[in-house]
DNA sequence: AAGTCGGGGCG
DNA sequence: CGCCCAGACTT
């Protein structure tokens, strides 16, 4: 009867560089434990994972659940979305925010319907001709819905990255091929969902590092110094404040006009405080991202 | 390289 | 109150 081999001896070398390998090897390990429920993961939909890859940018896990779950009723198919109005896609998208994804979305599921057959494409590049698909989400559903071999790079990839395997600031282009070399050759899907569970509950912004499964595999934690993470391989920037900001009142306008044609008189309410000025801009601004329209004196959510 | 784009939760 | 978030696109 054999022993059981240690397998969380660290795996930090004392160039202060991680052993990829058996990164890896313990990342896959623990994978089990640390996975979350969600509903978009192994998904036999690609296009259910696309519409979660669009709303999880730059937004937290927990704030898509239930949107995802909603749209998913409304529009099951690229083509049910297509063959929707931009209005109702932006109704859908309520509590969601950033709401040029949801155009680029609708856009997209038309780019689908009319040039691809109305099949999400199974490759990078393809994927990227669709609005709103960057590097990030391409490789995303590429992986997630495709299975296809291709490391996803998001914020927290690149603090497990800064952190965990090289214990420094990196460059987005070096974070970009540490990724790469770091991708397994098998279950890669599996491996990504992993570095994503990883960052978003333990190698947090504000790490957990006590209850992080890879403590002792950490090059960071088991070298010290100071935090390598922030600005690390370009992902995350900090924002200016939203609290009187231009972005907070188009989204009170777009919450207004989700209950129908509003004139500018009965807009008032989304505007107290602000100039006449810069709430003509903040219109203007909706009218030419093309998610309202305007007739005479009255605004309403783009049909499209 | 720098701006812009939501909104809520959490420490 | 300030920070953070499975980024993309424009300038």
């Amino acid at each position: 009867m054999s022993s059981p081999r240690r397998v969380d001896a660290p795996t930090v070398t004392t160039s202060g560089r991680n052993d990829f390998t058996a990164f890896r090897r313990e990342l896959r390990r623990v994978a089990p434990q640390i996975t979350r429920a969600l509903p978009w993961i192994n998904h036999e939909s690609p296009w259910a994972v696309l519409v979660s890859e669009v709303m999880l940018q730059q937004t937290q896990t927990a704030r898509v659940v239930e949107p995802w779950s909603r749209f998913m009723e409304r529009f099951p198919t690229p083509r049910s979305c297509a063959d929707a109005s931009l209005a109702d896609v932006l109704t859908a998208w309520r509590g969601l925010g950033y709401h040029r994804r949801a155009k680029a979305l609708h856009e997209a599921a038309r780019v689908l319907r009319d040039e691809f057959n109305g099949v999400v494409p199974t490759d990078v590049a393809a994927l990227r001709r669709l609005p709103g698909v960057g590097e990030y989400t391409a490789n995303a559903v590429a992986s997630f819905a495709f299975g296809q071999p291709v490391a996803v790079l998001d914020t927290n990839v690149g603090r497990v990255i800064a952190r965990a395997l090289v214990n420094r600031r990196v460059r987005p282009s070096e974070a970009k091929s540490l990724a790469a070399e770091l991708r397994p050759r098998t279950n890669v899907a599996a491996f990504n969902q992993a570095m994503l569970d990883l960052g978003a509950q333990f190698c947090r912004a504000t790490p957990r590092c006590a209850q992080c499964p890879l403590e002792r595999h950490c090059a960071w934690r088991q070298r010290g110094g100071d935090d390598p993470a922030p600005l690390s391989a370009g992902v995350s920037r900090p924002q200016p404040r939203f609290e009187g900001s231009n972005r907070q009142l188009r989204g009170r306008v777009l919450n207004a006009l989700r209950d129908g044609p509003h004139s500018r008189r009965q807009l008032t309410p989304s505007f107290a405080g602000v100039t006449a000025p810069r709430r003509d801009e903040v219109l203007a601004s909706l009218v030419r991202d093309g998610l309202v329209t305007r007739r005479a004196q009255t605004y309403s959510l783009a049909r499209e």
